[in-house]
DNA sequence: CCCACAACATGACAATTGTCAAGTTGAGAA
DNA sequence: TTCTCAACTTGACAATTGTCATGTTGTGGG
């Protein structure tokens, strides 16, 4: 992809986005790019922040490894997604670690242009609230599934959130592996094949990487149906 | 209590603590001070925030309502607690419902009062910025809990933030109802049950609202173990 | 004082999920 | 091509949790 092409998608980041043109200028001037292989670590859990970052191309994730080595995903990033906000401007350690979990064009803008550009317009730091505010509603959103909702109603969600908002049937390709779906989703990967195996109940046939939904409103009945009503296999 | 008294709990809340005395007078003198009922309703999820809220006495909790009815309580604030920051600087719905769970005095710091005082000095966009990222950060820790520990374990970690970081023994008093403890660890009260039952194997007993820890450490270590490993009950 | 009621505990049962142990399969390396 | 390995599926079983039913208890209102 062309340099061009990657600066193009920058600009359209949550965090970018409402900058004026002179600010993401100099932002974009001063960034850096990176590629990294499938796996590969951008940073840990509880190194200092130095950057923020903005995600070109492929996947990445963000996890938390508890002491006994279970790995709980925290969110999955993709094209245009930016993440790292808030800690840029404060010299905190990371509460999770970012890992590549494809090839990917990753783009960091170092915290200290990011701080002398606030210094002269605080309008920065609007949007830098409002990117954050947006991982904080998202997080919001993630514990009302996991406390409130089975495994496969989870999945159901998370296929619906790939179709466009249509009626009707859809069919969607998994953005990534069903491993880390299942880690996204908090369960492990044999109950998500268990997961896809009801939805054939409600229309939904997934093989491969490939899904195929033959009606958009009947899933998303089952997704927000009470649990303890669907007591009829 | 006395309003002198109430203001200095306000001033050693996150939002405020770090801002300059004067900054500080002025939105404590714009504040509004109001008492709430328990069960009363203090904002619903969508209202447009107008307001950033300081817990003054008693406990509010957060909480969604799914399309079924079933709540998922996303956090409980105390004293001292600030919430609803990254709204007020943007006309935003909240993301979740805020109720009095026992006899409440708030204050509420209307929105137009803080962004007025922002424009002024960008300093005060960095302390809501930390607020807002606290509240991330234990959002982040509590996806943690939920998808890589069992019921009892997190219990066994509600318990353990109870108490100071001490070893040894430890008596603590439940600080809100077990409805409230086991929506807000993500569990049906009956399971909550269950999971004190469980936990007097590792030297905790429970009586009302009081709970005695023989041990610290060993239920630290009991959070924190593998949950497969605990095939002997 | 007594009553009504909500909070809580417990047992039985069903549904869900994790764990372990096979398989199968597909993509990349040799 | 063939081999290898990780990803994925499936089945059996155990542990966990939710649901329903029932009983106890403590508190606040009459």
């Amino acid at each position: 992809m062309s340099h061009e092409a990657q600066k193009a998608i920058a600009r359209q980041s949550l965090l970018l986005r409402s900058l004026p043109d002179q600010h993401v200028e100099t932002l974009l001037s001063h960034a850096i790019w990176r590629q990294y292989d499938r796996g590969e670590t951008i940073f840990l859990q509880e190194e200092k922040a130095q950057a923020v970052h903005v995600v070109l191309e492929g996947w990445v994730k963000l996890f938390r490894m508890t002491p006994t080595g279970a790995e709980a995903v925290v969110s999955v990033f993709t094209r245009g997604d930016s993440f790292g906000e808030a800690l840029a401007l404060r010299n905190v350690p990371y509460p999770v670690s970012a890992e590549a979990v494809s090839a990917c064009d990753v783009m960091h803008i170092p915290s200290p242009i990011l701080i002398s550009l606030m210094k002269e317009d605080p309008e920065i730091g609007i949007s830098i609230l409002a990117a954050t505010f947006t991982h904080l509603h998202s997080l919001v959103a993630q514990l009302e599934q996991l406390k409130a909702q089975t495994g496969a109603q989870r999945v159901a969600e998370f296929l619906l959130n790939l179709c466009d908002d249509e009626t009707g049937g859809c069919d969607v390709s998994l953005p990534y592996d069903k491993m880390l779906i299942a880690g996204r989703l908090g369960m492990k990967p044999e109950s998500l094949s268990r997961a896809f195996s009801r939805l054939k109940a409600v229309g939904v046939k997934v093989n491969r990487n490939h899904a195929e939904i033959s009606d958009i409103a009947l899933l998303r009945e089952y997704a927000e149906s009470d649990p303890a009503e669907n007591w009829s296999r």
